[in-house]
Order: C-alpha cells, then sequence, then structure tokens
DNA sequence: TCTGCAAAAAGTGTATACAGTTTTTGGCTT
DNA sequence: AAGCCAAAAACTGTATACACTTTTTGCAGA
C-alpha cells in the first residue's frame, strides 16, 4: 500500500468516525493510540491528523495535541450561509441542464434514503442525506464544487448529526423528495427556493447543547 | 518556534511562490531540497507539501514526489464557476448589510489597487487584485467564506497569474472601481451583474498556453 | 552514433530515537 | 480532608536512519 493510500485510510476511518459521532467533539486524539490501532508510526498518523485540521473536522493545540472539532454555533451559521449559495444556484443549473438520466440518478437516491429512514438505520441514513447535496453537484459535472460542498457538510455533520431526531431526518428525505419533485416539473424557482427552505430547516433544527466527550478511541473505531 | 508555526512559515512561502509564479507549473519540488532551503528536517517539509497538496496547490505522484500543480482548462472553468456562486451572492448581501465602514475600507483597498496598478508593482498588484474579493469576504463577517474563497483565488492564480497581461490587471482594476460604486450607490442588481461580469472577464482572458518549469528552487525563494 | 542495460545516485515512504513540554501521580503540608 | 509541589509518566515536535523506488549515469554492443 502505498504512503497517500495509508495515510487516506487513515483519514477516511477517522472523517467517518468523527462524522458518525462515534468520536464526540471534544475528544482527545492522541497520536501514539491511533497509531497503535491501525498498526502504524505516529508518522502517518500525523500526516492524517494534519489533513483532518485543514478539513476542520480536528483542531490541533500547540504541544497538547490534536481533538475532535467543537464548532461553534456561529461557525455553523457560516457554513449554512456558504451552503446555501452555493446550493441554490447549483439547483437553479440543474433544473435548467439535468439530463433525464442524471434526474433519475437523483431519484434512486431519494428512494435509498427513503429506505434507510424507514428500517431506521441512523449511519445509513446519514450518509445519504449528506451525499444527496454531494450527489447532485457531481451530476453537474463540477467535482470542484462537489468537493467543496462535501467538506462543508462534513462540516455541518459535526453539528448537525449530534442532534438530528430521527424526526428531523424524517423531514430531511421529505425536503429531498419535494426538490426533486420541483426538479422533475422544471420549476426552476420553486427548487431552488425549496432548497434553501430545506437547508434552512435543518439549520434551524441545531441545538447548542453539548455532549460529553467519549475518550474511548478503540471502542470508537471497532 | 512551534511545529505549527514553522510548518505553517513552509506552508506560506511555498503558496506565495507558487501564487506570484516563481515555482512554474510542473516544477519538482524536492524534500531534501526544500529542507536545506529552510534548515529543517524533511518532515516539516513534508507535513507543508501534504497541505499544499490538499489545497490543489501541488500535487503529489506515489514514490516520485510533489510537483506545482498544472490545472487543467476544465478545472479552471469550475473553479470560477464557484467562484461565481460564491461572489455573486456575496456582493448581494454586501450591498444590503455593509456600513459605511466597511464600504470605506473597500474603498481604500481600490485606491491601493490602483496605485499598485500604476507604478507597475506586479507582485503587489496581484495581491491585491486578489484580495479585493477575500477582503469582501470578511469584511461581511463570514470568515468561512473568506477561507474558502482564497483558496479558488489562490487556485485560480496558479492559471491567470501566469498569463495576466498589465492589461488584464488594469481592466482588473477597473472592474473593482465599478462594482464599488454600483455598492456606495446600493444598486444591487448592478453590482451583482458587474461581479459575474467581472469574473468572466477574468476567466476569458485564460489562454491555454503552458510555459516551461522553473526547477531551480533556490532562485524561486529567494 | 545510437540503443540498451546495469550500477550508482538521488529521492520517497515509514519507523524510530530523542529532546522538550504537558499531564498525571503521589506524597507532604496545613 | 483539601491544596500544593515535585517527581514520574505520557505526549508532542523534530531529526535521523533505513528500506524501497525512481531516475540518472556510464559503459558495452550493435
Amino acid at each position: 500500500m502505498d504512503t497517500t493510500t495509508a495515510t487516506r485510510s487513515i483519514v477516511d476511518a477517522l472523517t467517518k468516525a468523527i462524522v458518525e459521532h462515534r468520536l464526540h467533539p471534544g475528544s482527545k486524539l492522541a497520536e501514539q493510540k491511533l497509531a497503535d490501532h491501525f498498526g502504524v508510526s505516529r508518522t502517518l498518523v500525523r500526516q492524517a491528523l494534519f489533513q483532518l485540521a485543514q478539513k476542520r473536522l480536528i483542531r490541533m493545540e500547540p504541544a497538547r495535541g490534536a481533538f475532535v472539532a467543537t464548532p461553534s454555533g456561529e461557525e455553523a451559521k457560516q457554513v449554512f450561509a456558504v451552503r446555501k449559495m452555493l446550493e441554490a444556484e447549483m439547483t437553479r443549473n440543474f433544473v435548467r441542464n439535468a439530463s433525464k438520466v442524471q434526474i433519475q440518478a437523483l431519484q434512486e437516491h431519494v428512494t435509498q434514503e427513503k429506505a434507510a429512514v424507514q428500517r431506521g438505520d441512523v449511519a445509513g441514513r446519514t450518509d445519504l442525506l449528506g451525499d444527496f447535496h454531494v450527489r447532485m453537484a457531481e451530476l453537474m459535472g463540477n467535482p470542484v464544487l462537489g468537493q467543496i460542498l462535501g467538506e462543508l457538510i462534513s462540516r455541518c455533520s459535526l453539528i448537525t448529526l449530534m442532534y438530528q431526531s430521527d424526526n428531523a431526518a424524517e423531514h430531511s428525505a421529505e425536503d429531498h423528495s419535494a426538490i426533486l419533485k420541483a426538479i422533475v416539473a422544471k420549476d426552476e424557482t420553486l427548487a431552488v427556493q425549496l432548497m434553501e427552505e430545506h437547508l434552512s430547516h435543518v439549520e434551524a433544527s441545531l441545538t447548542l447543547d453539548r455532549k460529553l466527550p467519549n475518550s474511548d478511541i478503540a471502542m470508537a473505531l471497532a
């Protein structure tokens, strides 16, 4: 396994653990413990941690180490503001330019979302609900947009997933469904409006409570 | 100097060298040479390189090393598309919400731009022309937006700066001036339109020629 | 002279060693 | 029993060592 792949797999594993909230905001990420867990040296773990820091999923304090990020409500608002800017325009372009195949792909995705929500698959629905937005970006043929959105969504997840109730998840799936319907109807204005409202809904569902850190790395990554 | 700062200063120096085009797209960035130049071990250089790779300013090939990125025309288009999305909305918000002090700050900035263009200060005007956009984002009180835009602009610089003629630079400064005028007049629609046109101008000024790599690291960083 | 190939040089990828800092521990004083 | 200080443990930050890969070099043969 080349180094890029090795480091990458650590980044992915930690990203997943953070986004799925198996590692709680504020948790210490000790380098040696992670190295032991992944069976590599601290060198590779450090590389991974630096990348996560750049993605704002963790923060690093000089001489004190890495901690899962605890984004403030302020920051969450800013992230959502940027998402609205990007996704409103993305939705508009999508209505204008999407092919039948692309719309069908999105339809398929929404179906999967509903299934995940229905069977109470928390991890699955979490992935899918975020992926809906990334998917749209990718289908538009703009990977740059897709990557930026993906990172913003991960960041949001740190906050939203912590407090996303089953209820809110169901609501999101319905929102997606409604947006899709507007897209199918080629109703540009409505689709954009629904997308903006949808993001506002998600944002509004945030609470400001904080839970206790989960410091047991082994258990979280198992 | 703590590690964060040490690595950071290497990232900054290389970023500046790349954006200002002292290191040409495609140039090899050998770790040991960089380490010698900065007077540190390869460890810190590697950390810096990984961060630059994440910012898409360089690309890393397994077992072959790091090279200054050579973004394709396709990628450039995508970056500009995202910038338009963000900056159109940003401009709208700016017109609505900016205080007199903030507008004055922007006015001051445009004055500096003009001065730099006038005295033929290539490095200075390059910085300032990009900073105009970052400044607006920051003045809006959204650092998240500011950071994303900053990175997109650096990425653009890799392409635009290579071919930005004195003429185009002057044009950009004029565009900024016109946008500002619309902002002062509180003409939301016009300001947004001018911003979009401005970005289209810059994008249109791109050419697809490639120049030869500058492999002399020492000279480029001196 | 050009091609091909093997040895050497240079370079990357990972682990480990070590210095300096922070956190924890355990006992001593009040 | 609570608080404080010093010694120990744990951890981070950086350099270095070494295995493995790629690139360059230089020579032999056509």
